[in-house]
DNA sequence: GAAATAGTGTCTATCAGACATTATGGC
DNA sequence: GCCATAATGTCTGATAGACACTATTTC
C-alpha cells in the first residue's frame, strides 16, 4: 500500500507480457433449465441437438460463452436465455457449475447451469431456429434420454426448484403478474407433487407480507371469484435469490 | 435409436475433426475458502500472492485448472485443497463460480469457488511455499484488503456457511473426530456470533440422532467432564452435501 | 336453493427458547 | 463442602397441519 504507484507500474508491466493463450484451458458453456407450469404440469426447456455430438438428442439449451459478446457469466446466462425463449428477464439463478474431461466427447468442457422460471405464455419458442419443446417432468427427470450428463443436471435442478419451494416465494415466476392464491397454491402442489392446505398456505403467504391486494378485481370460473394478487417488488430484472423468508431462528 | 450405429460413426467422424483450440475460451481457475475454528474465532485461509497481479496482496488459495491433471472440476479443488493444506478429504462443497471480463486484470476469467471445513491443528500451512496465514473473520470477511473480487466471494462463503449451520450438522468437520456436546455447541456459537440455548441445542443435536455416544470417555478442565461424542457416518471422503435433517415439512 | 370454489376460525401437536434443577468432577 | 461445568426437566409461546365453518358466485 505504500509504495502503491510502484507496485502499480510493475503489475502493468507484467499484464502487458502476459498471454492468456499459452495456458491449456478447458472449454467453457453456460446451459439453462428452464421451467414452467402449463396444463398442470411442470415443464423444462429443451431442445433437439442439430450437431454433433449427440446429433438428434434432446439436451438443455447453452452453448459456449463467448468472451468477445459476454461479459460476464451472467451475462451469458441472460443471453442465451433470450436467444432461446425471446424472455428477457424471468427469475434467473444459478445452479451448479459442473465439469470433467469425460461428459463431452469433444474434450474437457465445463458447464455453469442456471435454472430459470417464468410464465409458459411468454415464450417464443424456436427464437434460436432450433427445434425446441416443453417436456413435461415425472419425478425428477424427463421421458427422454438426453444428451451429456443432463439429465443428473436436470435432477438437480429440479431437486433445487422443489427445495427452494418450501422457504422462498420464488413460484410467483412461474405465474403473470396477477394471479390468485389458489391459483399459487397449485403452482406449488404441482411442483412439490403433494396436496397442500389451503389454510397453512394462506397464512404463510399472508404472513410473509409478500403480497399486494389488487383492488376491487376478481376472476375465475365456476364458484366464488378469487382475490387478484400482485408480488411485491416484483422486480424483473432481480438476478440472484431475492432471500424471501428464510427460515428463520 | 434406430439408426445407432450410423450417427455414432459420424459423430466419430465428426470428432475426429473437431479442434476445441478453435474458438476463444475464458480462463479457468478454481479458489477455495477453506475455514476452520481456532482461539474461539472462525478463521479463513489467505495466501499472499507471489506474482503479478495484486503481487503482495492476500488472496483466497487456488489457481488454474489443468486438464491434463485435473480430471474434473471437483478433483482439481481436492488437489489445490491438498496442496495448500496437506489435508486430503475434509469437507468440501462447491460453492458458486464467479467469472467476468473485468474481475481480472489478465482478462476474461471464470473461478468456481468451493468451501472447505476442516480442523485446524491438521493442517500444514505453505505446502504450496507460499506465504499463507489463517486469518480471522469479522462480521463476513477479513481486515486485509484482499485482490481481485475475493472479498465479496468470502462475504459470500461465510454468508452459505452461517446459513447451512442453520439446518445442517457440517461444523462436526471443524472439529477433531472425537469431541463433546459443550464443544460443539461453542463452534456453533463462535460461527453464527450468537449464544445458544445448551438444552435446546443437544435437543436438536440428539433428535437428529447424528451422534454416536463413546462409552466410557470423559474429558476437559475444570468442571464435570462431559460425554465424548463421533459423528455417525463420518465419511471423510463424502463430498456433496449430505443433506442432515433439511427443514422438514 | 344446490353446487362449486374462496376464504376464515379453531383446535392441537410439535418444537424451540427460557430457565430452573440435578449430576459429577476437581480442589 | 464449594466451585465449575455437564446434563436434564419443565414451562411456555410460536407455528403448522387438520378440519370445520362461513362467504360469494353461477346455475
Amino acid at each position: 500500500m505504500t509504495n502503491n504507484t510502484i507496485t502499480e507500474s510493475s503489475e502493468a508491466e507484467f499484464l502487458q507480457h502476459y498471454d492468456t493463450a499459452c495456458y491449456e484451458k478447458p472449454s467453457f458453456t453456460v446451459d439453462l433449465v428452464i421451467f414452467t407450469v402449463r396444463d398442470e404440469q411442470l415443464h423444462v426447456l429443451l431442445v433437439k441437438r442439430a450437431e454433433h455430438p449427440f446429433k438428434g438428442s434432446w439436451a438443455l439449451p447453452g452453448g459456449f460463452l463467448d468472451p468477445q459478446r459476454d461479459d460476464s457469466v451472467d451475462a451469458c446466462a441472460v443471453r442465451k436465455l433470450t436467444e432461446e425463449t425471446g424472455v428477457s428477464a424471468p427469475y434467473l439463478e444459478q445452479l451448479k457449475t459442473y465439469g470433467s474431461c469425460d461428459r463431452d466427447p469433444r474434450g474437457w468442457i465445463a458447464t455453469t447451469v442456471y435454472f430459470a422460471l417464468m410464465v409458459s405464455d411468454a415464450v417464443r419458442l424456436g427464437g434460436n431456429q432450433a427445434a425446441a419443446c416443453w417436456a413435461p417432468v415425472r419425478g425428477d427427470g424427463v421421458n427422454f434420454n438426453l444428451a451429456f450428463d443432463h439429465a443428473p443436471i436436470l435432477a438437480d435442478a429440479v431437486e433445487r426448484l422443489r427445495s427452494k419451494l418450501e422457504y422462498t416465494h420464488i413460484a410467483v415466476h412461474l405465474l403473470p403478474e396477477e394471479f390468485t392464491l389458489p391459483e399459487l397454491q397449485r403452482t406449488y402442489e404441482i411442483i412439490l407433487q403433494q396436496p397442500l392446505d389451503k389454510s397453512s398456505f394462506r397464512r404463510r403467504v399472508v404472513q410473509a407480507d409478500m403480497l399486494e391486494e389488487l383492488t376491487g378485481k376478481q376472476r375465475d370460473g365456476s364458484g366464488r371469484p378469487a382475490q387478484l394478487y400482485r408480488f411485491r417488488e416484483y422486480d424483473r430484472l432481480t438476478f440472484f435469490p431475492r432471500s424471501i423468508s428464510r427460515h428463520a431462528r
